[in-house]
DNA sequence: AGACTGACGGTCT
DNA sequence: GAGACCGCCAGTC
Protein backbone atom coordinates (compact mmCIF):
# COMPACT_ATOMS: atom_id res chain seq x y z
CA UNK A 1 0.00 0.00 0.00
CA UNK A 2 1.36 3.70 -0.55
CA UNK A 3 1.92 6.17 2.03
CA UNK A 4 -1.18 8.10 0.18
CA UNK A 5 -3.39 4.93 0.87
CA UNK A 6 -1.95 4.53 4.22
CA UNK A 7 -2.86 8.59 5.14
CA UNK A 8 -6.26 8.07 3.36
CA UNK A 9 -7.34 5.04 5.72
CA UNK A 10 -6.76 7.15 8.80
CA UNK A 11 -8.03 10.02 7.76
CA UNK A 12 -11.60 7.76 7.02
CA UNK A 13 -11.57 7.57 11.06
CA UNK A 14 -12.35 10.74 11.65
CA UNK A 15 -15.65 10.91 13.84
CA UNK A 16 -18.32 13.67 12.26
CA UNK A 17 -17.82 16.49 14.72
CA UNK A 18 -14.30 16.31 15.56
CA UNK A 19 -10.74 17.18 13.82
CA UNK A 20 -7.33 15.81 13.68
CA UNK A 21 -3.72 18.06 12.57
CA UNK A 22 -1.48 16.97 9.11
CA UNK A 23 1.10 15.96 12.05
CA UNK A 24 -1.42 14.08 14.01
CA UNK A 25 -2.98 12.06 11.07
CA UNK A 26 0.72 11.50 9.53
CA UNK A 27 1.80 9.70 12.87
CA UNK A 28 -1.04 7.64 13.08
CA UNK A 29 -0.13 6.89 9.56
CA UNK A 30 3.05 5.47 10.70
CA UNK A 31 4.53 8.48 8.85
CA UNK A 32 6.20 10.90 11.58
CA UNK A 33 7.11 14.29 11.30
CA UNK A 34 5.75 14.19 7.56
CA UNK A 35 3.18 16.28 8.20
CA UNK A 36 3.26 17.85 4.84
CA UNK A 37 2.47 14.11 3.34
CA UNK A 38 -0.68 14.41 4.55
CA UNK A 39 -1.38 18.12 3.06
CA UNK A 40 0.02 16.68 -0.85
CA UNK A 41 -2.37 13.28 -0.15
CA UNK A 42 -4.98 15.67 0.36
CA UNK A 43 -4.59 18.17 -2.31
CA UNK A 44 -5.37 15.01 -4.47
CA UNK A 45 -8.36 13.23 -2.68
CA UNK A 46 -10.76 16.65 -2.59
CA UNK A 47 -12.06 14.89 -6.17
CA UNK A 48 -13.93 12.54 -4.31
CA UNK A 49 -13.67 8.84 -5.79
CA UNK A 50 -12.87 8.29 -2.12
CA UNK A 51 -15.03 8.50 0.75
CA UNK A 52 -12.19 10.64 2.85
CA UNK A 53 -13.97 13.42 5.46
CA UNK A 54 -10.78 15.93 4.30
CA UNK A 55 -12.57 18.40 6.32
CA UNK A 56 -11.94 17.14 8.89
CA UNK A 57 -7.94 17.73 8.39
CA UNK A 58 -6.61 21.45 9.67
CA UNK A 59 -3.27 22.45 10.83
CA UNK A 60 -1.37 22.91 13.88
CA UNK A 61 -2.77 26.06 14.75
CA UNK A 62 -6.72 25.29 14.32
CA UNK A 63 -6.61 26.67 11.11
CA UNK A 64 -7.79 25.88 7.95
CA UNK A 65 -5.15 25.94 5.58
CA UNK A 66 -5.90 28.31 2.63
CA UNK A 67 -4.85 28.32 -0.71
CA UNK A 68 -6.29 30.09 -4.05
CA UNK A 69 -4.94 26.91 -5.59
CA UNK A 70 -7.94 25.34 -3.79
CA UNK A 71 -10.45 26.66 -5.79
CA UNK A 72 -12.93 27.73 -3.07
CA UNK A 73 -12.58 24.18 -1.41
CA UNK A 74 -11.15 25.97 1.72
CA UNK A 75 -14.45 27.86 2.38
CA UNK A 76 -16.22 24.81 1.76
CA UNK A 77 -14.10 23.13 4.57
CA UNK A 78 -15.22 25.71 7.00
CA UNK A 79 -18.92 25.39 6.11
CA UNK A 80 -18.53 21.94 6.81
CA UNK A 81 -17.28 21.88 10.32
CA UNK A 82 -19.40 24.83 11.18
CA UNK A 83 -22.51 22.43 9.67
CA UNK A 84 -20.77 19.79 12.10
CA UNK A 85 -21.42 21.98 15.20
CA UNK A 86 -17.84 23.63 15.50
CA UNK A 87 -17.47 27.41 15.95
CA UNK A 88 -14.69 29.29 14.69
CA UNK A 89 -13.39 32.59 16.36
CA UNK A 90 -13.05 36.27 14.75
CA UNK A 91 -9.19 34.89 13.70
CA UNK A 92 -10.39 31.69 11.89
CA UNK A 93 -9.08 29.03 14.10
CA UNK A 94 -11.12 26.59 16.19
CA UNK A 95 -10.66 25.31 19.72
CA UNK A 96 -8.35 22.37 19.35
CA UNK A 97 -8.61 21.30 22.83
CA UNK A 98 -12.33 20.76 22.42
CA UNK A 99 -12.35 19.21 18.91
CA UNK A 100 -9.33 17.21 18.78
CA UNK A 101 -9.90 13.88 17.77
CA UNK A 102 -8.53 11.32 20.01
CA UNK A 103 -8.14 8.26 18.85
CA UNK A 104 -8.17 4.43 20.21
CA UNK A 105 -4.27 4.29 20.24
CA UNK A 106 -4.95 0.40 20.25
CA UNK A 107 -5.59 -0.08 16.74
CA UNK A 108 -2.75 1.98 15.74
CA UNK A 109 0.74 0.51 15.98
C1' DA B 1 14.54 9.95 -16.77
C1' DG B 2 14.38 14.44 -14.57
C1' DA B 3 12.17 18.89 -13.22
C1' DC B 4 8.39 20.93 -11.08
C1' DT B 5 4.81 21.32 -7.72
C1' DG B 6 1.43 21.19 -3.92
C1' DA B 7 -3.81 21.36 2.44
C1' DC B 8 2.73 21.14 7.05
C1' DG B 9 5.24 21.37 11.37
C1' DG B 10 9.13 21.10 14.63
C1' DT B 11 13.24 23.53 15.68
C1' DC B 12 16.21 27.36 15.75
C1' DT B 13 17.28 32.40 15.29
C1' DG C 1 5.44 36.25 17.50
C1' DA C 2 7.56 35.96 12.90
C1' DG C 3 10.70 34.16 9.45
C1' DA C 4 14.17 30.54 7.65
C1' DC C 5 15.47 25.74 7.11
C1' DC C 6 14.41 21.23 5.95
C1' DG C 7 12.17 16.68 5.40
C1' DC C 8 11.23 14.06 0.77
C1' DC C 9 5.56 11.70 -2.02
C1' DA C 10 3.30 11.08 -6.48
C1' DG C 11 1.07 13.01 -10.62
C1' DT C 12 2.09 15.61 -14.80
C1' DC C 13 4.75 17.26 -18.60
Amino acid sequence: MSKYQQIYQVVRQIPLGQVATYGQIAELAGLPRQARLVGYALFRATDDTLEVPWHRVINAKGEISMSPLREGMDYVQRSLLESEGIEFDSNGKLNLTRHRWQPDLTQFG
